[in-house]
DNA sequence: AGACATGTGTCTTATAGAAGATATGATAGC
DNA sequence: GCTATCATATCTTCTATAAGACACATGTCT
């Protein structure tokens, strides 16, 4: 037979194992999942930059133009940064100007008291067996070993968030109270360095309730005020759900910011 | 292709494209803003199809791939659609699947009564001058003539949602409550088709609050029962705010959902 | 310091075939 | 004659390739 074939990726693989995806998908879909793949194994670090659009192209035998368009996709969903005459790079939360993604809590217009960084504080940090709920919501059994983390952030002084936050045990093996207060930046990126686990995308789910007397406690308002609960679950590759997340957040100074599109 | 003396550099060669004023940015964005000003102008009306990429190619005096691009982001903004073998199509309101794109809150899982369409009893249907908060939201002098469009909209019988609606008058004009009444569809739907108004985007901020005694007779609750309150405001072409709107939400069947990405 | 080379991503053009949708015309069966 | 079915032609968008000009960043040489 022809002794090189071009992009021939689609026929060594007769049966894609995920999400039962149809048998023939574009190639630059087919690179995009290449390039996931090794964004997954650790062959490129946060931070790093990966090799260039040529570069790739000749390792994966396809064009230039077919690297970019998936580089593109992947960059569209913040897992590679692209930066104009240095390189593409492997996205962190690290970051400054993707420090908090996923918090859309902002104050309000013209509040001058709730500027700046937040005060962490770090309630408690347990590890235990996976209630039911827990269990589900990160896809174990009910008993596997989860850690809890409790903390409360304020905002000038002013407790605004509680969250109640639930990893699961094996991947995040060795976390301790102390190994997160003496943490100074957000919690993601700790996450990405110190056990390789990176948040890709979350899905928040809101309601309003009345605090617990323990959230009333910690939050210091009234039994009766109406806050801002916020169910955050948060996956990484393969969607795979590695932290489940409640937050609780008083809203007197501050609003959830969201931008339809 | 051209069979003709390749030495020779005609006049009119280079083809300088027929760009607008704002001569540095890429073409494609130059095209893509050609495109919007034809969208805005009413060109081409929602559900029609758009010239195809070859004939915008024609008219523009570029490639067609170059029109490819501005189209891609378009209609990654909601403003186009495309459908392959069909053409491109101008977004609009009425289809189903686009429905509710700017309704966040959804049923709680497994929960049976709250499925199915909403039913809408509008409250009432003022015009009058706009009080300032309202003027300042929708850059408005204060004083200039509103709308204001009161609604509950309803789940299973289950009253879920009170909307205080505010609106412009003069683009609106004509606007009254029978017409909102007998109307079946989505509200945007019909600021579309009745007054050629597109909301294209838009804000909300959200906070936990009580019912004012009003709000808690209308969606049949406690004075004391925590509610989200989403304060919306949405923008048509050039980010102009065209609507403002203050929602208070039940979230006891309900929770407002958002993927972060 | 300035000029230059080089490596990177960005933009534009051109070409070609694949895939989905639709109209038209031929053909077979009644 | 009439209708159902198939094949074909011709639109459209979608995917892939290739090549060159440009912009940005960072060196190295003079």
């Amino acid at each position: 037979m022809s002794p090189s074939t071009p992009a021939e990726i689609s026929t060594d693989s007769p049966d894609t194992p995920v999400l039962g995806s149809p048998a023939f998908s574009p190639l630059y879909q087919q690179i995009k999942s290449l390039v996931l793949q090794s964004l997954q194994l650790g062959e490129w670090k946060p931070g790093d930059p990966i090799p260039s659009e040529f570069e790739l192209a000749a390792r994966y035998k396809v064009s230039q133009g077919t690297v970019r368009k998936a580089i593109d996709e992947l960059a569209k969903n913040h897992l590679l940064v692209r930066r104009q005459g240095k390189g593409t790079f492997v996205a962190t939360h690290a970051e400054q100007h993707v420090q908090f993604r996923f918090l859309k809590l902002k104050p309000d217009d013209g509040d001058i008291i709730s500027q700046g960084p937040a005060q962490r504080h770090i309630v408690d940090c347990k590890r235990l067996k996976a209630p039911k709920d827990v269990a589900q919501a990160l896809a174990l059994a009910s008993g596997d070993p989860v850690f809890q983390v409790r903390r409360v952030l304020s905002f000038g002084a002013v407790p605004t968030i509680f969250e109640d936050i639930w990893l699961p045990g094996a991947p995040f093996k060795g976390l301790t109270a102390d190994r997160l207060s003496t943490d100074t930046g957000p919690m993601y990126a700790l996450f990405e360095a110190e056990f390789g686990i990176r948040m890709l995308r979350a899905q928040e789910k809101l309601r309003a309730v009345n605090p617990t007397p323990d959230e009333a406690h910690l939050l210091q308002v009234a039994g009766n005020t109406p806050l801002l609960r916020v169910e955050r679950l948060s996956f990484t590759y393969q969607d795979t759900p590695m932290e489940w997340r409640i937050g609780v957040y008083r809203t007197d100074h501050h609003h959830y910011l969201n931008d339809l599109n």
